[in-house]
DNA sequence: AACCATGGCAACCGCGAGAGC
DNA sequence: CGCTCTCGCGGTTGCCATGGT
């Protein structure tokens, strides 16, 4: 759907609106090719694009820019993404810097849709100390952690963008094997209210205590290593096991509510 | 088949910082 | 010092594809 916006100045200056076409993009792209980056409000009018030097920019670097990647997140990705953002909150730009060829919209996108997605189902605030605790230990990471390694896509460029910010899981976790210790150590490396309890080639128990005093009625058990675990949350969820209490609608999310304000 | 709801994502908007004059 | 312009950032909007009913 293209649109124009209003212009008392006639229909020559007004300025096209919405998605860009091919041929424009071919007007960018060659534009910039022979005269570079800048100015883009004077680009814009040189280049014949009825568009604003915003637009132009935008469209650039979001999309057009040959290094700007394309398709899905890597795992590497996803878990640098986690990690920063539990570092630095909605500081895309900054994020972005150190997922070469991701753009702060892609991060931003990604964040809103799904991670968010699972903050919602679990009526928590996504940028709450609760919620960091889940994604890194009892879902998101031990998700993503197999999945690095079966991939087996660590390159060296990834691992120095993780060490180079002094990421501690993902210090912690380099090099290791096997899965489940791996999930033992990022459980242990974080201050968290989650600890694994148990562990076989079978499942890794994993014990989530809500309340100081660790008594078992204020714990909830996650069995992480079954496959739903490393599905979704709401899977996760339903592998929480602890009899006669039900994780989710029982008090289990006021616990961690009540968790983060303490 | 038609309608509706939802998710993903590209694009837009408003604001503030910084540079240049 | 103040004005203008450019740039970049984070939040928001709206289109479109997909899936469910």
């Amino acid at each position: 759907m293209l649109s124009y916006t209003n212009s008392s100045k006639g229909d020559a200056e007004q300025l096209r609106r919405g998605t860009w076409s091919a041929e424009e993009d071919s007007l960018l792209i060659h534009y910039i090719a022979r005269h570079g980056e800048g100015h883009w409000n004077l680009l814009a009018k040189r280049a014949g694009l009825r568009r604003t030097g915003k637009s132009c920019r935008l469209r650039w670097l979001n999309y057009l820019k040959p290094d700007v990647k394309h398709g899905n997140l890597t795992p590497q990705e996803e878990c640098l993404i986690l990690q920063l953002h539990s570092k630095w909150g909605n500081r895309w730009s900054k994020i972005a810097k150190y997922l070469p060829g991701r753009t702060d919209n892609e991060i931003k996108n990604y964040w809103r849709t799904r991670v968010n997605k699972h903050a919602r189902h679990l009526k928590i605030d996504a940028n709450s100390t609760p919620f960091q605790h889940v994604i890194r230990c009892c879902n998101w990471m031990p998700r993503l952690l197999p999945e690095m390694e079966s991939l087996n896509q660590t390159s060296q460029h990834d691992q120095e963008l993780m060490t180079m910010e002094q990421v501690p899981v993902q210090e912690q976790i380099s090099g290791s094997t096997d899965i489940m210790s791996t999930i033992s150590q990022v459980a242990e490396y974080q201050t968290s209210p989650f600890s694994i309890i148990s562990n076989n080639d079978d499942y890794a128990l994993a014990k989530y205590c809500y309340h100081d005093d660790n008594i078992d009625k204020n714990c909830c058990y996650y069995n992480l290593a079954s496959t739903s675990a490393f599905e979704d949350f709401p899977y996760l969820v339903g592998d929480c096991h602890k009899p006669d209490y039900n994780c989710v609608n029982d008090g289990f999310a006021d616990g961690l509510w009540s968790m983060g304000e303490q």
